[in-house]
DNA sequence: GACGTCAATATGTCAGGACAAAGGGTTGAC
DNA sequence: GTCAACCCTTTGTCCTGACATATTGACGTC
């Protein structure tokens, strides 16, 4: 294993080249560390990268790769002829593919879920359009009661075609939805979202613990797979007072 | 000047080395073009890049950085030892560094913009901390409410730094914020986005045409520039059945 | 002293080549 | 007939090298 260890201005950079993990990765996630504990602080110019491709033995092209990954994470910008230099310490992490599930439990919260029904019925007209089937088709439909600690938190309808998963043996009560698409072989690299608010619905007031017409975030999901095909629709009403959907934007 | 005209499986493509129009950038916009138009079909492979760079004159890394334009855009998918496909055909833009003027304007619409009240005011505690200044500072205050057609969409309010740009001066009922802070020369690079739901307060709904308490869709955000600086935080109200979020997420 | 010009600096774009790794299909052994 | 081993294809990573272009600051001229 060779191992390099590189002294810089400021922070000190380790490359393992019998790692399986990208040079250009390694770099960024270096830099990326360095920049969030403030070693590296908002504003500071980073050397240039011909200089810094030359301290790590790397070429300018593995260089500037890491440093683009920075870039399209909105922590670093370049300018032509001026260099590149750290933008903002602490982003949070953009919007991402994952499910609110996904999000409590990163968060280090307990998530609980309440399976509310599960079953095949016919698509409805929105339904099978977002999915790409007929109107009346059989899709699964999945609905839930997401709780954290003991609140409610939201209502969430999900609609599936029935070969995408088999939703019968499956305790989505200790799962999550999508990670269980997970394991069963669908990778989702796409999804259309809208985000909106409207009032609550009796029935939704009453889960949620809400009057009739107080104000609900609402978010729909269309999740692709690969392929394109749709696997996954998904209709979520959220209490406004417990969630909100925070993203980064960089303008490239 | 010279000009290629390359003949491909699908479609031509039309290289002009002699403009300052990248040739990546050349190729991704055809591509992309041809996707859009579904010369391309959703869930087609396209050719490997070797034989694509070959066929249009290019070298591999060329070729590489086109297609991942369109893979970072969420239309292509690549996979090791396979190739890269075409994802879907009608991606939405993904939400922008932009105004809803901007939306708007894009849209065809005619926004109509009336603003309510601009002045000086001392940050409360909030802005201050957005926009890293201490509290009581003076800041630029900016309400607007904007229209589409006759009706009343969103009320729009403001904070900006005073060095950032002059106010005063400037009719921002035809310009839009954003438009004059970007003739300012003020570049924002990255912003900060919060998007939740609330009841809307007296003043709100009379100003929107709706009832006190009625859902309304809110979105905070908080604008750097190229060094870090915050500059700009507004605060927005949404009428939810005008107005919604859409994005596309991409999983990489 | 003001202004235009030029050089230094740094990123942007592009070429061409090499090897690694993953996915899928084919072939072969059992 | 089934399953493992192998090979082919295609993208992933990395290298060296070159020229273009935007920005800044220094220099020199008027």
């Amino acid at each position: 294993m060779s191992r390099y260890i590189v002294r810089m201005p400021g922070p000190r950079f380790t490359l393992d080249r019998s790692s399986p993990v990208p040079l250009y990765f390694q770099v960024a996630e270096q830099f990326e560390h360095a920049i969030l504990s403030g070693e590296i602080a908002p504003g500071e110019r980073i050397d240039n990268e011909i200089a810094l491709a030359k301290d790590l033995g790397l070429s300018r092209p593995t260089m500037r790769q890491a440093i683009q990954v920075l870039v399209d994470k909105g922590m670093l910008v370049r300018k032509r002829g001026v260099g590149t230099q750290v933008v903002h310490g602490k982003i949070r992490r953009s919007v991402e593919l994952t499910s609110l599930f996904d999000d409590l439990s990163a968060a280090g919260q307990k998530p609980r879920t309440e399976v509310l029904a599960v079953g095949k019925v016919a698509a409805e007209e929105d339904v099978a359009h977002e999915l790409q089937l007929g109107i009346g088709d059989d899709v699964w439909s999945l609905e839930r009661l997401r709780f954290v600690g003991k609140q409610p938190l939201a209502v969430m309808h999900n609609f599936i075609p029935l070969d995408v998963v088999d939703l019968d043996a499956v305790d989505l009560e200790k799962t999550g939805l999508y990670a269980h698409m997970r394991t069963s072989g669908i990778l989702m690299r796409v999804a259309r979202q809208r985000i909106g608010a409207r009032g609550a619905g009796a029935d939704e007031a009453a889960l949620l613990g809400e009057k009739k017409g107080a104000p609900l975030l609402t978010m729909q999901r269309t999740a692709y797979d690969n392929a394109g095909r749709a696997v996954e629709y998904g209709r979520h009403a959220y209490r406004p007072d417990l969630y909100a959907f925070e993203l980064t934007l960089v303008d490239r």
